[in-house]
DNA sequence: ATTTGGTTTAACCATTTGGTCAAATTTAAA
DNA sequence: TTTAAATTTGACCAAATGGTTAAACCAAAT
């Protein structure tokens, strides 16, 4: 039944998701993720062939849903001081929803990333060329105007990115070597860490 | 005999941290780094008897590569300044020298954060319990001079490890999106990227 | 030259793993 | 109600994989 099929077919690939999310590709087992959707093993390769298949699924699904965030986020229309609020906000609420995802890409990526380049290929729309040029304009107008000092774009974005999403891959050395692993201190270092980045940011670029 | 044993020890580990941190403990094979080694799979049990304990070897020396550093560069006769300086200049030209390394770090412990106690455990060196109090007495020292604004320790030695580790680790995505898979483009990136990073530390919290 | 101990190998083993298939079951259409 | 199609399952398979073992090899000591 249709109705049916499309609640198998989401169950699968939600405990794929989580499978292969957290394992990886070459860590996870299609037993495993037959159990966690409480199905049989072949009801896998019925729907999705082959684990490759199911995992650049699950790949292309979480690359969506974290990198072309940052592309809609550069194109705003918003003061450059305002979109760094903005991303950094937005993608750490992102994170705190979906903390395995960015350690997931970057470790498959950097396992295989010829992936990119396919994925690339295949979906036009994340293949966003001139995606600097605004943003550099927009830098070089602020430094026009005296608001900002003059920064690299490319330097600024990896590092607002970063700063978002380092704390959150490097979780266990972080919550280890400064918290001597207690989790409620990393998550109140997290709860706070909000506005010391845009704070740190924004200091560091502004005019004063 | 003892020499030719030790050579060969050493050939199987060198292979070993090649697989392994390129692959991770479950995407590597024995035969492949048999084969790197240039011996018989057969030689690798025989001197580290099991995957697991040779991995844990691999891990826990790209470990003591890697974060020992930033607790004798914390620790060092400097200025905040000349720290952050010190500390971004060395971790820079390390991540240069072993770009598999954090992420290999990184991943590995998000699949099993357990080692990091076991590896306290047996080696309590690593477990530096006051880590911060120096470096929070010294950034406390040079705000009431008015040298520096007042800025969270742990949140601070965050972000200059962060700004180093993040565009190494997330280079695929880097190198794809930022420069269209262009490498010379992304090599020149990192090359200037040191002196921004550093530039961009310390112009946040230096006082004008 | 023979013995002895560590080193190295080829062959082998048990288990795991991704994947297949024919049969059973369910669902929707005729 | 019958039929046809889609869905689901248990049983099975071949390949890959970590690991073992007995025999061969080799260097040094006697």
């Amino acid at each position: 039944m249709i109705e049916q099929a499309k609640d198998t077919e989401t169950k699968i690939l939600d405990a794929a998701k989580e499978v292969f999310q957290q394992k990886g590709l070459t860590g996870a087992r299609m037993q495993e993720i037959a159990d966690k959707a409480g199905i049989n093993k072949a009801l896998l390769h019925y729907y999705y062939r082959t684990k490759d298949k199911l995992f650049e699924k699950v790949f292309e699904l979480a690359f969506s849903l974290f990198i072309p965030r940052v592309k809609e986020m550069m194109m705003s229309e918003k003061s450059v001081f305002e979109k760094i609020e903005f991303i950094v906000d937005n993608y750490i609420n992102l994170l705190h929803k979906h903390p395995y995802i960015p350690g997931f890409i970057i470790n498959e990526l950097n396992r295989n990333p010829q992936m990119l380049v396919q994925l690339f290929e295949k979906n036009v729309q994340f293949k966003e060329i001139n995606l600097f040029e605004k943003f550099d304009n927009q830098l070089q107008d602020e430094v026009n105007k005296g608001i900002i000092r003059s920064v690299d774009s490319r330097n600024l974005m990896t590092n607002v990115i970063g700063l978002c999403i380092f704390p959150i891959v490097a979780r266990p050395i972080i919550q280890g070597v400064m918290f001597n692993n207690d989790k409620k201190a990393y998550e109140a270092f997290l709860a706070q860490r909000k506005q010391f980045v845009v704070d740190f940011i924004i200091n560091s670029i502004k005019v004063k």
